[in-house]
DNA sequence: GACCAGATGTACT
DNA sequence: GTACATCTGGTCT
């Protein structure tokens, strides 16, 4: 059912195309499971996550999502964009989400980011945030963004493009049977919507968020 | 596991 | 002006 996306022959890894983000919402957000998420701070430091959990928004139909029934502000914006671009927003007035925008442009959807397994580049961090195992800073959309130093200031940047300071490299295929599949969370006022099967995670992954899956 | 406060940007009246 | 949000961490059971 699901395109499979080729595993890289090497270590040197090949950064997704636009393309694969310009397709069904949930086609992306099952395939994008597996691969790697590059930030490059400021410093040059170079911090680097693998996805296992994903949600996603359907845009104008999903009462669920920010772009429901069409709506279109400032905040927003991103989403009406090309894919392939991140869509930063501040929630609770405290924490940063990201998400990988898809489809065509003026097809406001996207994939939200919720958890990742830790690759490269978090020594410093797990110095000062202390390490368990697994550690627990990463398993969630908000220590998501806050462990990749990622706010509002990278709304909107190609996550297809090497120079970007955040971008997604291919890494590893999760297959079908070992994605868990359940309800979104935190989104209680969208009716219907909150049953939709639109989150995604790699089946036993210590590293997802706390949130049980059905 | 359930419950709850916290902090503030954003959308809408 | 006001209500609420794609959450988290702490507390209590």
């Amino acid at each position: 059912m699901a395109t499979k996306i080729n595993q890289s022959m090497s270590s040197n890894r090949l950064i997704l195309p636009q393309d694969f983000y310009a397709r069904e919402t949930t086609a992306v957000a099952q395939e994008i499971l597996g691969k790697r998420i590059v930030r490059i701070l400021p410093n040059g430091t170079r911090l680097a996550g693998r996805i296992v959990e994903v949600e996603a928004y359907l845009g104008i139909e999903d009462p669920g999502a920010h772009t429901y029934g069409g709506r279109r502000t400032p905040r927003n914006e991103a989403m009406y964009g090309d894919a392939g671009h991140t869509y930063v927003y501040l929630i609770y007035g405290l924490h940063h989400c990201v998400n990988v925008v898809t489809q065509l442009r003026d097809v406001p959807e996207a994939v939200l980011l919720r958890a990742l397994e830790p690759v490269e580049g978090f020594a410093e961090f797990e110095r000062t945030h202390g390490h368990t195992h697994p550690p627990k800073w990463l398993n969630g959309p908000g220590k998501l963004c806050a462990g990749l130093n990622i706010t509002r200031a990278e709304n909107a940047l190609p996550v297809f493009d090497p120079k970007s300071p955040v971008f997604i490299e291919d890494d590893i295929s999760i297959s079908q049977e070992d994605i868990a599949i359940g309800r979104r969370v935190g989104i209680d006022y969208a009716g219907d919507a909150i049953e939709w099967p639109l989150r995604f995670g790699v089946r036993g992954n210590p590293n997802l968020s706390p949130t049980k899956f059905d």
